[in-house]
DNA sequence: CATAAACCTTACTGTAAGTGTAAGGTCAAG
DNA sequence: CTTGACCTTACACTTACAGTAAGGTTTATG
């Protein structure tokens, strides 16, 4: 399989896929003889294994070391909940600052209801001049 | 006022002044004698408010626009309100989506209670296998 | 007075996770 | 035989800074 026929596949990028391999987090694939990339089913489930753990906003380094906990299949899987657990409690904290991020800009969106900017109750807001 | 006073003052680090100055987010300021930089009251005003915006998550390049737009003080305010309204729109967006993903990685949290990576369920989640 | 701590300066590099672009090689179809 | 769809590498760009090096200045202290 090339690469974009993994990419379709996957649903992630060619040019993502390469990069991947840049940094590690693919193995380095097959080429064929006009040095074309060929990939293997292996490589399919891994990247798709990646791409479901980017889509949970898991850091590519914390992706690496999953990986790695996985190659040893009699290890514990205590630190792949840990991690899992980690990544809801950023994604909770997150979702909490950006509620109150909306609070604020939707009070700043309600101010003003003037036509000039010298009037402009929204940025006499920023400025802190209220 | 010099660099570290400013940085006090406003609560932004003198690191992050020098990348403002940089990148034409705030003017060159006056310098004294031995070229250390000498910051007018004016300044303090100017990143006050970008300080703001920035907690807004308001980027940069808009904050731009903001403060070009202020300095015409007879030009309307529409541009402002659109702005500020543009960002509640992708603060909403981006809470909506983190929603979503603290459900997914919710239900992958308590999933699985397995001791060995072999089993774990987590895993085969991310995997696909289920 | 010497010197050390606390400032200040510029310039370059690194971060996260890719995307964009250039310049060129390969392969199948018409 | 050439056009278009692929493939390759390599380098630059993105955002909003933070880190580090290497050096000049000022202030406080012994």
């Amino acid at each position: 399989m090339k690469i974009n026929q993994l990419s379709k596949f996957s649903q992630v990028l060619s040019k993502t896929i390469r990069y991947y391999e840049d940094i590690a987090l693919l193995p380095k694939p097959a080429r064929n003889s006009n040095g074309y990339r060929e990939y293997s089913a292996d490589d399919v489930e891994r990247l798709i294994f990646i791409r479901r753990c980017r889509e949970l906003q898991i850091p590519i380094v914390q992706i690496k070391l999953l990986i790695q906990v996985q190659s040893d299949n009699t290890s514990s899987c205590h630190e792949v909940d840990l991690l899992i657990e980690q990544q809801l409690e950023k994604v909770r904290k997150t979702i909490s600052e950006l509620t109150q991020l909306e609070k604020t800009l939707h009070a700043l969106a309600t101010s003003c209801s003037k036509d000039i900017v010298g009037d402009c109750v929204i940025l006499k807001n920023l400025k802190g001049n209220i």
